[in-house]
DNA sequence: TGTCCTACACCCCAAACAGGTTACATTAAA
DNA sequence: TTTAATGTAACCTGTTTGGGGTGTAGGACA
């Protein structure tokens, strides 16, 4: 049993219902998962909408626990209205539901928070352990959309390897410009004198061929944009 | 024959069990995994190692389709020997066991490119078809290590709102600091006079707070490793 | 054995950067 | 409508940084 990682509250059946919020467009679906969750021993529909051109409105009152989020809809879609829920109701957890496992959906889905990816042809009991897991602190997911968030992640931070030509000493001066150090706090932090962080610098200057340390910062990390 | 680079090839249990490397410094541990692979239909086992001294070569000879992982292990730790894994032979599937769900093992995993995380309390039926998803293109982890994957996804670029304070003039100039531009050059690129860029970031340092190009970078990309 | 590499240290000079202040026109907000 | 914020520009005064040297000592190499 997955614990909770923060102060997810344990729901119990016989207390507390898991509310329980859905946005689907299509009809027949919304109306499949909506009796879905009022059968369910332990769970409470708050409500189902055809999209999220409200989400903020509603959310706000009915206070879900979980929102069932259809990624495509008509007017304001699912990848909006789980951002307007992480913006406005962090503490909601959201589960997206998507017919494809479709690489930029998912990655701009998680790049918005959501807390797990159910496909749509999901059966109906993993769909409510799904959101009895989610409510624990679980992210449910099926291992193939698992496998599609690792290839999205950030591999080794991407950086020349001109980064590693420089010696030892070279790196460290680096690390310490990029963080902000004046030649003095790097002299104090390294033991030192001034004279001599000068000297590792301008060597490593020459080796990446710039002449000033936001130069340098950015042969180390390339392309950033504000 | 065995494994080819992308498409991952279906195992048949008939015709072609999936080959199996173990690292695992618990002796205890490494026998039960080894037996359940051994004694497990489909399954072969090609070699169980106390730790990642000798990976390179044991891989590049047994060739195996999944390698179990240890993260904790003396000499050459199990994200070593993950690294190495990933540099020299990309087309092995690696599943990490754990014992702690600990952010900072689980990030430096991923960022090194494991394919799955299992813990490893997890009951050895499970482990099995672990296996089998990874070679069919899974990713196998708990609910509970999924959601910290997602957690450590990165937001919208992680920057700090003080950002957001600037004026577009004082971004613009940022960017082009970032970017590795003296001041001359920004005042030629914005087509302003030196003393006008130099108003500008005056008004910047003020803004975050600092008292160099370098510190200001820092606010706008904080925590940057080489 | 001598040579290369690295870490360390110092000198000078010029360019770049930082801090303070002032000024003025425009525009947005109170 | 006064105030506040922004974009523009300039002055003076320092400090920090960049580029050019020179030199010593300890290991690694070969």
């Amino acid at each position: 049993m997955p614990n909770s990682t923060f102060t997810h509250n344990q729901h119990n059946a016989l207390t507390m219902p898991i509310t329980v919020i859905i946005y689907e467009d299509n009809t027949f679906l919304r109306d499949s998962l909506s009796s879905l969750i009022i059968n369910a021993e332990g769970f409470e529909l708050c409500g189902a909408y055809e999209n999220c051109n409200e989400v903020e409105a509603q959310v706000s009152v009915l206070k879900p626990d979980v929102a069932l989020m259809d990624i495509e809809m008509a007017g304001v879609n699912g990848i909006e209205g789980l951002k307007i829920i992480r913006k406005n109701f962090p503490e909601v957890n959201v589960l997206m539901l998507t017919v494809f496992e479709d690489n930029d959906r998912v990655f701009e889905a998680i790049c918005a928070g959501a807390t797990g990816y159910l496909l749509k042809k999901t059966p109906p009991i993993k769909i409510l352990d799904a959101i009895r897991d989610v409510v624990d602190g679980g992210a449910p997911m099926t291992s193939s959309i698992a496998r599609k968030v690792l290839q999205l992640f950030p591999r080794q931070p991407a950086r020349s390897e001109e980064i590693d030509k420089l010696t030892h000493r070279e790196q460290q001066v680096l690390q310490l410009l990029v963080n902000g150090y004046s030649y003095k706090m790097i002299a104090a932090e390294l033991k030192v004198t001034l004279e001599t962080v000068r000297t590792y610098i301008k060597r490593m200057y020459e080796k990446l061929r710039v002449h000033s340390v936001t130069e340098a910062i950015n042969k180390a990390f390339p392309d950033r944009k504000i």
